[in-house]
DNA sequence: CCTCCATATAACCAATTACTTATATAATAC
DNA sequence: GTATTATATAAGTAATTGGTTATATGGAGG
């Protein structure tokens, strides 16, 4: 039996917010690198409100937080948070989408927010 | 590293399959009883087309298969699906939902099927 | 063949979603 | 202070979703 059970209305809301691209991408990025909104701006190409909207959904359900340095506002991966056993046993069947970062790096648009 | 990684587009798409309440329910339930259409009907107090297309949702990412029992259509998990590991570690996180099945049985619903 | 039963499909609808543009907030630089 | 930059919120919209009812399909049993 799992030591980590997770009722399945929550479950449902979780596997909801993670069901969309852009969202686990950003998910599966922030498990290896922390980034701030004008990354992901940059990485999916769609307006910088788009992404804020995202972020906030994830925030929401305690998936990520947030951390103000300066103007910019880093974004993390919540370790604490109840549903990260299940967040991480997903990522780990996902390829590792660094190379966005990597290109993000090349066309020196990351060194801006770190 | 993991050896059954799965596109993040498909990881994205399996993700808002299983991000319903009813579907997951469903497929948590086929984890420890095949059932057809009938027994779905009467646990989720959903009409029958709605039943339907759940499981043809399902049916259609290879996270269910079907076999005709007489006039009965009977699904069940499929353990060959390419998404199988990933269901699998989730359902993991989830409490047993046997209790939906026993109180069929006790309303006699459920010998109706098999 | 005709009827009954289990299931699937079609057509429709209200709620939700993921974006957009426009505007507000908040910290930094001058 | 004002201007600039990063981010958030508001409002609007087209597409998608999960349900409904009505109808079609297809096997079982007379």
């Amino acid at each position: 039996m799992q030591e980590n059970m997770i009722e399945i209305e929550k479950m449902a809301m979780i596997l909801k917010l993670l069901g969309d691209k852009t969202r686990l991408t950003m998910v599966k990025i922030l498990d290896s690198h922390d980034c701030c909104v004008c990354e992901f701006v940059e990485i999916f190409k769609i307006s910088q409100p788009a992404v804020s909207q995202h972020l906030r959904k994830l925030k929401d359900l305690g998936v990520v937080k947030e951390a103000r340095r300066g103007q910019w506002i880093i974004y993390s991966l919540h370790k604490g948070s109840e549903y990260y056993s299940v967040v991480k046993a997903l990522l780990e069947h996902l390829p590792s989408q660094d190379h966005k970062l990597h290109d993000l790096e090349k066309q020196g648009l990351r060194i801006s927010c770190d």
